[in-house]
DNA sequence: ATCCCCATGTAAATTGTTACATGATTCG
DNA sequence: CGAATCATGTAACAATTTACATGGGGAT
């Protein structure tokens, strides 16, 4: 009867609740919607039966909250659930697991010798004014959340702004592999 | 009666086919396998009856292989698959899509502060190590492959080098921000 | 009263994985 | 021949998304 190991979405979530504090499911999921980095849609059909199933297990404790809504709960994170989440996010991961599992624009990126040689150029342009744009929200975040988060370091990981600079980076190498073939 | 859009597995493999030229389903795996940059698993329950599924729909052809196993058969884009995995390549992804959409190591890397403190600095210590451990198998690949492949730009982005490069940076700039902090 | 937004929930479809089954070939 | 390996295929499962349904509250 081993509980099975959590899913990645679940563990995302019971980070962000540790985090946030005290919230409802929709709250959360505004949150989720809200920041610039966020890996899943945060839908409904996914976080509401993820939070009552992480309650179910005594990851999550809630208590129902005044006022609003239907069912409305304000959902905090359980001494299991903190446990919980120390044990996935401590382990080491193993090289297969660092390096990213799902990426649409490196995957293009892979092909970019598919479009005619003209295009590529422009192709790389597109790519790097689209990291400006997501640079420049999550700036525009940052500066609206600074506060709400712990230390910096918490900051510039929920932001993504380590992600964008990183990218940058990694297009602008693309860039200059592809110069030097003329 | 609108053909969907392919997946983005099936043009990842779209794409893999272009660039190796005419292979087996089972090369096409054993490559994606041997490969440290992949983002599936390529296990023969998706990929066999993907392969069948683009040929079926004209963007693959086929051919029974001489000599060896089963239905052996070697497959090459067709030009409507060129077509269509220009498509794919081509348009410029939205700001949502640059940033990585799932992502193991930045996902825990986020709520680091979950941990007791003195386990911070160990845990990103294991995660550069294994990205070294990555750095060293993309070099074997890059040295077993380069010659298999086209321009250097190709053999880059095959390998997966300028993620890892990108990673190790990433990686360097959160542990300077929790250095920061005391 | 009605309309719109907040908030929760459900059902179906999509996509991929793991585990297994099966057939052909090669090698001792 | 028998075992290991190459190669293809299937069936059950898991996770998440999309689209939809529903209910409560406040504003006009």
């Amino acid at each position: 009867m081993a509980a099975r190991a959590p899913s990645e979405l679940e563990c995302f979530v019971l980070g962000l609740v540790w985090q946030l504090g005290p919230c409802s499911a929709y709250a959360l999921r505004r949150h989720m919607q809200g920041s610039p980095s966020t890996q899943w849609s945060a839908s409904g059909g996914s976080i509401y039966p993820l939070m009552a199933r992480l309650e179910r297990r005594g990851l999550l404790e809630s208590r129902a909250m005044a006022g609003n809504g239907r069912g409305r709960r304000e959902y905090r994170i359980s001494g299991r659930g903190l446990a919980a989440l120390r044990e996935w996010v401590g382990p080491p991961l193993r090289p297969e697991a660092v390096t990213t599992a799902y990426d649409p624009l490196r995957s293009r990126a892979r092909f970019l010798g598919a479009l005619p040689a003209g295009q590529r150029g422009a192709w790389i342009g597109a790519a790097r004014e689209a990291l400006h744009e997501v640079e420049r929200r999550v700036r525009a975040w940052h500066d609206a959340n600074a506060s709400a988060l712990g230390d910096a370091a918490e900051t510039m990981t929920a932001s993504g702004e380590l992600d964008v600079r990183s990218r940058l980076e990694w297009l602008a190498r693309l860039e200059s592999a592809r110069r030097h073939e003329g």
